[in-house]
DNA sequence: TTTT
DNA sequence: TTTT
């Protein structure tokens, strides 16, 4: 529920290959930094001068999956979220802010390469089979807290195993205490399926 | 001319009175902050609790000077622009990054107050009668090169006299309210209608 | 999921009360119409002329419910919705089409009048308090299959009485045989089930 | 200038090469139906039931000019523009409504095929280059009357020749490349204002 | 850092 | 009538 319209509307090519990251609880969150170019003319030389923007994007939920699976550098992309600034404190000890755009339950994204290419190529790890035109609204509502920390820690690099089935606790050192500290977000917590198409 | 979409809607509230300068040319830059709410579910507790993002809102032309006359703190307000971050220095030298939201020729603004009130009641500045809900579109396009450098120099608080006329300079050094009247700067020649706002 | 985007952002007044429908299933339907307003010069005489486009908007769900509660004529809205053109025939047997904003589990509402006015005020039916600036989004998404069919039959009227609730078959004529071939539980607000449009 | 907001934005594929026209003062008004695909979940099977939802498009002015040079069947694009519902009498003399998205000066449109392919292949009007990723805002704004009377008469379906300019008739009837290249978009063209950003 |  |  909210009091107020927050919403923001992009379409874009991705700077680099998304990162992709867990929560303690298997959920994929993925940031993307996505560029929008505008020309302006220059006023002295009356010149067209290319000008690009760039934002930073956070990704929860089902979408997060299919942008971190599908997405590459370079791919063009709509995009649907709201914006959001958070704190954090920089190396000084000096308060410093970011302002993303959030990408959740409420959000969409749409992937506008009509072939899929990934910009790149050089993306070894890019699935082999990717689908061309789709968009997803995610499953569920859901509300972002205000417990996001950006890239910091509690992030688990590694996808979960088998996050939809029930499965015996993980001896695995490489999920550390980080998980115990269950109090991160979790953004969408009731996927029904892990692959929508 | 644009390789992209960048587009961000918003509906809040004012936090503050919207702040006017005016660049050399006499056109009118205001700097407003806007809240907008929402409410997500405490996993632990359950509760919901209130959230509120403040965005950083700069307008140009025509609607930043209805925006800077009509808006007041407490204002409901309906806007349409970009983002945009630029970089500063921060006074220990090291860049700082601000995102705002651009209402240039491309952006809209509507006021939603059914009754204009300026929800602090302390701006005795406020014009006596003011629009009741009314949306502007800048009659005409303009590119928003990479030159505006946020709240720094060059612009001046005070508004324009007759900017579009050459004209000697104004003897008196107090800005009577007869001024503010006549002082609309008309950056834009093709208006098709006589509301000045 | 879809391949496309199809959204539609409005703010205006609504033209009447809402009328508001219920499914077999209890699930509110609520038809509106709704009024953007916009001045163009004419071209002879140089005049500001007013015109007013009108909207049909169909709401479902949750956000069907408190329109219907809350909105009255003259109202004035925020809405995020999808196009949507269903075909009927008219009474002499020809195809017609009608375009309507269709606002489901995906769209949002958002009650603009600072004061809630009714604007109307001969609405004895209006709830005593009402929210003043309220936002929706569905609580879980659902599907729009091709089945709406507008004003037509399969609609009553009435409210369900106590739909969150188990209760045995009402005797009462009031509730016609549609309804009653409807007896299935009905849980709570969070519908991705039964509605069969 | 407008009260209300009213706003549509779609990402599809064209249905049908666009349709040019021009009015007698030389303007392109284009006609585009738009495809927004959407699956839903039929509530009987299980199954996911694609469905398309056909939009009807009106461009006017140097969008017009891009869409119908650019532009092709199955043309994949992102519009943006405003709803219009126009009145028309049918043949048995009843009044018909049909609605559709004006993309006028305050619209934007956006060419999305990476590789401007026509989807079709046997368009032989279609020019040798063709851009690949450009989004257009009208330069100047437009008060659209009521004077647009959908397919009907009035409009030519003949560009005209070097409409900006007062010229002598062409001798020519046949319209040389060379009028091809000076009707090209220039999608950026007469900034002259002073706003030193 | 992307894209054309 | 498009697209995947």
């Amino acid at each position: 529920m909210a009091r107020g319209v927050n919403k923001v509307i992009l379409i874009g090519n991705l700077g680099q290959d998304p990162e992709t990251r867990y929560t303690p609880n298997g959920n994929a969150v993925v940031n993307l930094t996505l560029a929008t170019d505008e020309s302006y003319k220059d006023r002295q030389t009356g010149q067209l001068v290319p000008k690009t923007e760039w934002h930073r994007i956070v990704m929860f939920g089902k979408i997060a999956e299919v942008a971190g699976q599908y997405l590459r550098k370079g791919s063009k992309v709509y995009i649907e979220g709201k914006l959001q600034t958070r704190k954090w404190q920089g190396q000084d000890g000096q308060d410093r802010y970011t302002t993303e755009i959030v990408v959740d339950i409420n959000g969409q994204m749409q992937m506008l390469d009509s072939r899929g290419g990934d910009g790149g190529g050089m993306n070894q790890g890019a699935p082999a089979g990717r689908p061309q035109q789709q968009s997803y609204n995610q499953p569920a509502p859901q509300q972002q807290g205000g417990g996001y920390q950006g890239q910091s820690g509690g992030y688990s690099q590694q996808p979960p195993q088998q996050q939809s089935q029930q499965h015996p606790p993980q001896p695995s050192p490489q999920h550390s205490p980080q998980q115990q500290q269950s109090s991160m977000p979790e953004p969408v917590d009731d996927f029904d399926d892990d692959i929508p198409f």
